[in-house]
DNA sequence: TTTAATTATTAAGTATACTTAACTTTAAAG
DNA sequence: CTTTAAAGTTAAGTATACTTAATAATTAAA
């Protein structure tokens, strides 16, 4: 039997879903880019699958039978991106589409020998925390997008947003990737957006740009 | 779309046709473990493709587009193999399984690299042949089941059937790798066993077992 | 609080890839 | 050369996962 779309819907849940565990069927369709009429014939399933908590027109929220279930394939993913990029070298950019297709089609044994291999990686290369065998999640210092930092602050890159590869391509040029210093010298009024100072080069970066880049605050500089 | 039912056909027609280049439909539906109905709506869809030449009730064949699909397939596999066998450390009758699953989901660009990492590799770990990216083949020394082999001859494995684990475990277990040299010393007459010399042990294999093991002969030693 | 906009569901239909059962064609045996 | 077995096809039906169009429920705005 073939998962692939039901794992898929379990994944976008898992990621998306607000902090009170809840999504919205049109936010699902948005990511997986299909109609709501899919979306709602397939929460009927995963519903008697026992995989979410579902009624028409109320919350969709995970059971802890589709938790599990979703983690697993996070974790497939991750580690998949893990390998991609420093087994066989292929850029932050690159890994997530290429994981996206393996994950589904990966036995437990691969995985494991996979993740053995990367000596048990705890996040994948964007950032994002890798679920263990048992399901737990790595300790995570708190992190925040770098808009809320002001004037003279610094921070470290802890985890960029994956999901635009533009995105992904334009900050490794511009020298920004996991574990570097970013101070800012300056928040622009009108715009807000910001100049800072990557590898001793002054660079300006809009609004939208640091939102989808969370650091680790460091003590002001002044 | 998703295609792998119609790459798991043409992959199947591709290494199971005879000489001639032909294959009967019962063969593609026990190999590929469906009813014959299924091998014959699915024929009618390959040959609307254009990717085979087919008539009802008559013989079956690839077109040049099919065989050029059918080897990017088998490339695919291949190269898996050799990746998941050398690289990830899966033994040589684990590689095929999980290879067959990922060869549906991977790009040309990772298996390129993946390739290139390998060092452009022209034999899969049971010996089989790799289509390079033009889908040229690589010269192959002459080789002959085993069974082939009278008293006192020698031969090099150079391949072995690769569609039965425990036929793998089996022969891996007593010795018998790629390369390793195989002395025969008795050929039984009542069931056609033969008793072997293998990194010095003398083995008895049955016939069976034999007719799946392919040598590139020696002259013979007496 | 009624209306309008948003969000979600149902209904009807499509495509793919199977199944079993019945039937047809071809090849092989007497 | 005819009968029978093997091989292959067709027909009818199933499951999955989609689509668009119409409809219903919920939420937000006037």
């Amino acid at each position: 039997m073939n998962n692939i779309s039901k794992e898929d819907y379990l994944s976008a849940i898992y990621k998306y879903r607000n902090k009170d565990g809840e999504i919205k069927a049109n936010l699902i369709a948005d990511k997986l880019q299909v109609s709501k009429a899919a979306v709602s014939d397939m929460l009927k399933k995963l519903s008697n699958d026992g995989h979410i908590k579902y009624e028409p027109y109320k919350g969709i929220k995970l059971t802890g039978n589709g938790e599990e279930y979703a983690k697993k394939m996070v974790r497939r993913h991750r580690i998949w991106e893990v390998f991609l990029h420093q087994i066989v070298g292929l850029k932050w950019d690159e890994v997530h589409d290429e994981a996206h297709k393996l994950e589904h089609s990966t036995s437990d044994k691969l995985l494991n020998k996979m993740e053995e291999m990367l000596d048990f990686p705890e996040f994948d290369p964007h950032g994002d925390p890798i679920p263990a065998k048992d399901g737990s999640l790595p300790k995570q210092k708190k992190i925040v997008p770098l808009t809320i930092l002001k004037e003279g602050q610094a921070g470290k890159v802890k985890r960029v947003n994956d999901f635009d590869n533009s995105f992904l391509q334009y900050i490794s040029n511009i020298g920004i990737k996991l574990d570097k210093e970013i101070i800012i010298k300056d928040v622009l009024d009108f715009d807000r957006s910001m100049l800072v100072i990557v590898e001793g080069k002054e660079i300006n970066i809009s609004s939208t740009i640091a939102s989808n880049i969370f650091v680790e605050l460091k003590h002001s500089l002044n």
